[in-house]
DNA sequence: TATGAATGAGTGTTCATTCAT
DNA sequence: CATGAATGAACACTCATTCAT
């Protein structure tokens, strides 16, 4: 990254992981987990460039040192942050109606999808916050790089849901599987950089209009 | 002699507008703008949290204490940058295409818009990473939270073009111009942040193709 | 990585006191004692406007950053000496005649008083410049403030004195104890000042002359 | 002084004065006591460490450059301070009481001296801060050195009218004059670092009074 | 005379990282 | 496992001084 390494830093690979398999015990997995944690709350008040490792460890109640135990480099520390973002991120539902057990068709899937954006922009902000900070930050360090993958995690999620919209014939059939999905996202990662965020909700109720309309047209 | 430390200093007159109002001269504005220039593209480079003063004024090719004469801080450069981002960024054109020097209709204009918007894309894609990083970056920065203003003037001007098509017509008229204009603005943010930078043009193809076929529904 | 700019820090924890609770091994309080002693000389050589952290950590064979471990601003090192320098510096004895064991009475300890003074201006000179800076440098700078407070306590330090004196019978008893000590402070005070310090021993000379002459008047 | 100056620097003796010849003119002389001045009350509140050339310019309403043009060093600018300071700063009297245009007697003298004393420590408390800054900043820079001339006139001042009491028999025969002189001066120079202001007259009198009986013991 | 512009050499402070214990 | 101590390499910002005009 921007700064050189110190003189006797051994390469990147080796430096990355170098503690990672001794730690497997509860304890270490639990403060594992703390820290990324806190490191992911603080990106969203601070943003990735004025994420502090020592803020980190602080939040969690360690030393400075501890923390470097634990994520020799503050890019490994990101890097966690961006892994567990992964999937995790795009397919948190939205609480699901109460006593909507059966199973749902796709197109109530993406209504479902819609109004979990919604939700989820309501309840936690920050996780879009989080990734658009990640995703900027990726542009120039290849350590993070691999929240890119989110998009491809988040396309199969979308395209998979679009093919059995296809299938079950509520999506017409010529409709571009992958191109909707890009489409959709694109929407999705613009969306909480609105500088009015309370127009937000309405916004996707436009959108998601859009989207059946344009998905269903004969 | 002495040299005091930064904390004690806060001196005589108001550190903010020490030099800015003595700055007249051809010349001087002249490096003003060069420095912006600067600036703007090693944010585009290196993010916001990766700017570095000492990099604006080499590039320049000036003393690092010369920058400091002309923006007596680095947020009063990035305050510099984000007012010079403002109306210029949204609305620059696309090429026109040969001969046709005629009047524009709205929908033409949307039309245009669109291209310009893939054209945009391809030559100074620089802009919309200059612009989301400063949208990151004014959610915790006071100085920069200027640049929040440009969503306004992109929503009126949006808003105006789409206002004309549904007077002349080429709109349907109960469209939610507002709303739509937030709509089109959340898609185009959203769009520089595709991790496949190569299927921009296609979204924004299939994204026009909705709002058209949305915008003229009976 | 990144660095953030100055400004923009105060993260998390509280500042000032950082480090400050965490140091607790010996080794740590002689460090710190090193580095307040070397503060005080540096003072003593330059004075508080040309005191350089640099030099201090320097001139204890540290990095200077190893001083910021130690106190996070340049004005906690200054408080730390203006600490330090407080009733030690007014009490400090002059060395005991041989064999003068005995319980001292007050008029004596007057005597050892003036005594300890010229003494201290010939061994330890600096000791007032110190003072006197930073008595000067406490007008605008109220975290070095509390050194006035070595004022109250060279004045209590002198009006006991005093008061035993007029218990015992070696000075009047209408003597007024507080204003006495107040004279004589700013006798001590300007001494040091004076352009020619080979003249100093005769002048407290006088002035002790004087003194015993005024306090003993019937 | 602590900063090396640059390379291209001539002598010390050459550059003092380079262009003093030149300033004759009545404008040039007013705007140089301007210069003076405002040196002088912004050494009073920031101390001769905080102060700025700068601050000095800007105060007087000039720039920045222009003072150089005047004083083409810090240096030039305190000596110039000092000297003005001289012996006006001594002898500077007590409003004299209405109707005592007679020859005052010595010991009259000094008893103006006192109160001149308190009142100017009352009217004008900066000029013994400036006093005491400039000594203090003597003691490492040589070009204000100058300042410890003040002490010799003052002792000499103070000196002529001892012996003028002792003439006159109002002192007895036996007063050692220079070292009364140098005792004043060393609590002169003390008062004003008393920590309490509030108690400066009242210690002047006690001083005043102990003078005047020990200088007229038989 | 006066000034806008420019600069070299600091100056205090920050922060990720290392290491002995 | 955990921590106190230590550090190198920045970093934004300051200031006296110079120079062309």
């Amino acid at each position: 990254m921007e700064k050189m390494p110190p003189p006797e830093a051994a390469s990147e690979a080796d430096r990355t992981w170098r503690h990672a398999p001794s730690i497997r015990t509860a304890q270490g997995d639990e403060r594992r987990r703390a820290l990324i944690q806190a490191t992911y709350h603080l990106i969203a008040e601070k943003g990735v460039g004025g994420l502090r490792i020592h803020d980190v460890a602080t939040r969690v109640g360690v030393n400075n040192a501890t923390l470097h135990y634990y994520f020799p480099t503050k890019d490994s520390l990101l890097q966690a942050v961006s892994e567990q973002l992964g999937y995790e991120f795009i397919t948190s539902p939205a609480p699901a109606a109460p006593g909507e057990t059966a199973e749902r068709t796709a197109r109530e899937k993406m209504q479902d999808y819609f109004k979990s954006l919604a939700y989820q922009l309501h309840t936690a902000p920050e996780r879009f916050v989080v990734i658009n900070e990640l995703f900027l930050a990726a542009r120039r360090d290849e350590q993070i790089a691999r929240v890119l993958e989110v998009d491809t995690q988040w396309q199969a999620y979308l395209s998979a849901i679009l093919t059995e919209g296809v299938q079950q014939g509520h999506f017409r059939p010529d409709l571009d599987v992958a191109q909707t999905a890009l489409t959709i996202i694109a929407f999705c990662k613009g969306l909480p950089l609105l500088a009015t965020p309370d127009r937000q909700e309405s916004t996707i109720a436009q959108f998601a209009e859009w989207f059946f309309t344009m998905a269903s047209l004969a």
